[in-house]
RNA sequence: GGAGGGGUACCCAAGCGGCCAACGGGGGCAGACUGUAAAUCUGCUGGUUUAUACCUUCGAAGGUUCGAAUCCUUCCCCCUCCA
């Protein structure tokens, strides 16, 4: 194992806050492995960009030598959704989380080291905690204390309404650390609160308090909110290099260094080199590529990666077609059929009023021609390539 | 338990008998300009074989009316204050 103040020096790169620091060296002076807990929620098994911060940083606890426990919260995810005050989530059965946790397996590994990776569920020791249990695990923390967490607190403050079983997500999650008997627990800055919960009841189980070390939350998209599938503002890690490569070029200039910060794997010297020439002329553009190229890469291969800049490049400053276009067939009525059907049934837009706005618009192009008139009509066999707008493209052949 | 306020399209929010497929803003999509960036300008933002037309939509179900998102009845849900 490398020195502790080595290994704090890397734990610390990147990290929002590290609660607290100086425990965190002592116990990694002990020189033992340390169990380092992630929890993850259980209904969304997409994972994204956003939560591979966290993951890189269990990564590299694992190549340091440590732990790593990816916890999914199956418990605390049946019974329903924690802050979303509206959001009523049908409770997910047994087979779903499964499902999902075979999901996650399948996608957490391309970052982490199976081999030194725990799965748990915390399903196996709630399950059977008893309501006595339950009330007793509610006797060592007060509402008073809950009411910190700063959305129980403006909730609170604004008379808008807090349901009792939300004080229980922060117990069970804090209990999960005692449980696992966890040295460090790992979350979003978001989850600051329930962390240190965390600690608050270890020690009240006469356990030492966990180290809480919380990441950044990564925008999404629009750089504005945070990277989410639900805000549709995501680049997910099982999309396809070509449209991991599209969605990273589509990203604001101001958020590719955010990019850079949370995701790259480039040292802090080079992100500020790279800064430094933009600062003086470079174009954005090329050092946004780069980003492109190393995270497709990470995920997908180096040659894919290059293949997808290759493309990219091809199709949006060359004005090619991309040569991967989907190829479809559609039902003629007749012998023939309009354009806003075969738009529609070809799934490039959603209705045929969706597709003769678009006509309207000037935003379909057949062959790479504009399309004026909204009434023309294919014929059976002809293959024509479909565009609406930039981005969705078809070739489209027509059948009888 | 009592008093009051409210549920309108993806979100916020106007409308309160016909001119409402429903003002405005946000978001989204598209066009122009670009680097598939930002900013800006413009248009669109229920559906239908392409429609001065028809169909579905204003919490739900009924009713009044020539005609309702707007009035009445019942029901469901949410919020505030008091106890």
């Amino acid at each position: 194992m490398l020195p502790a103040e080595t290994q704090l020096t890397e734990i610390c790169r990147g990290a929002e806050e590290v609660l607290v620091e100086a425990e965190l060296l002592a116990r990694l002076r002990e020189g033992r492995p340390l169990r380092v807990k992630a929890g993850f929620d259980p209904t969304a098994p997409d994972l994204h960009l956003g939560h591979t911060v966290l993951i890189n940083k269990m990564r590299q606890f694992q190549e340091l030598g440590h732990e790593v426990i990816f916890l999914i919260g199956d418990f605390t995810g049946m019974i329903g959704d924690p802050t979303g005050r509206n959001a009523t989530r049908p409770p997910l059965t047994v087979e779903d989380v499964q499902r999902n946790a075979e999901t996650y397996a399948g996608q957490i590994f391309k970052i982490l080291d199976r081999e030194r990776t725990r799965i748990e569920f915390n399903s196996r020791w709630m399950g059977k905690m008893s309501a006595a249990d339950l009330v007793g695990l509610g006797a060592r923390h007060t509402v008073a204390r809950m009411l910190e967490r700063d959305d129980f607190h403006k909730r609170y403050k604004a008379g808008q309404p807090i349901a009792v079983h939300e004080f229980l997500y922060p117990l069970v999650q804090g209990y999960d650390s005692v449980v696992l008997r966890a040295d460090v627990e790992l979350g979003g800055t978001d989850q600051k609160f329930n962390l240190l919960v965390g600690r608050q009841l270890q020690q009240s189980f006469g356990q030492p308090a966990q180290v809480v070390l919380t990441m950044p939350l990564l925008e999404g998209l629009d750089g504005v909110n945070k990277m989410s599938k639900s805000l549709g503002n995501y680049i997910g890690i099982t999309d396809p290099p070509g449209e991991m490569f599209g969605k990273i070029m589509s990203v604001s200039d101001e958020l590719m260094w955010r990019y850079y910060e949370l995701l790259s794997f480039e040292s802090v010297a080079e992100i500020a080199a790279l800064r430094e020439a933009a600062a003086a002329g470079a174009n954005p553009r090329d050092i946004k590529v780069r980003l492109g190229v190393e995270l497709v890469a990470r995920f997908h291969g180096a040659a894919a990666a290059a293949d997808a800049r290759d493309a990219f490049q091809r199709r949006f400053a060359g004005g090619e077609l991309p040569e991967d276009m989907p190829e479809l067939e559609v039902q003629a009525r007749d012998g023939r059929l309009g354009v806003a059907h075969v738009l529609r049934e070809a799934g490039l837009v959603s209705s045929t009023s969706e597709a003769l706005r678009m006509i309207r618009q000037g935003a379909v192009r057949i062959d790479g021609e504009r399309l004026e008139d909204g009434r023309r009509e294919i014929s059976v066999g002809e293959s024509h390539v479909f565009q609406v707008g930039k981005r969705r493209v078809a070739k489209v052949i027509v059948q009888a």
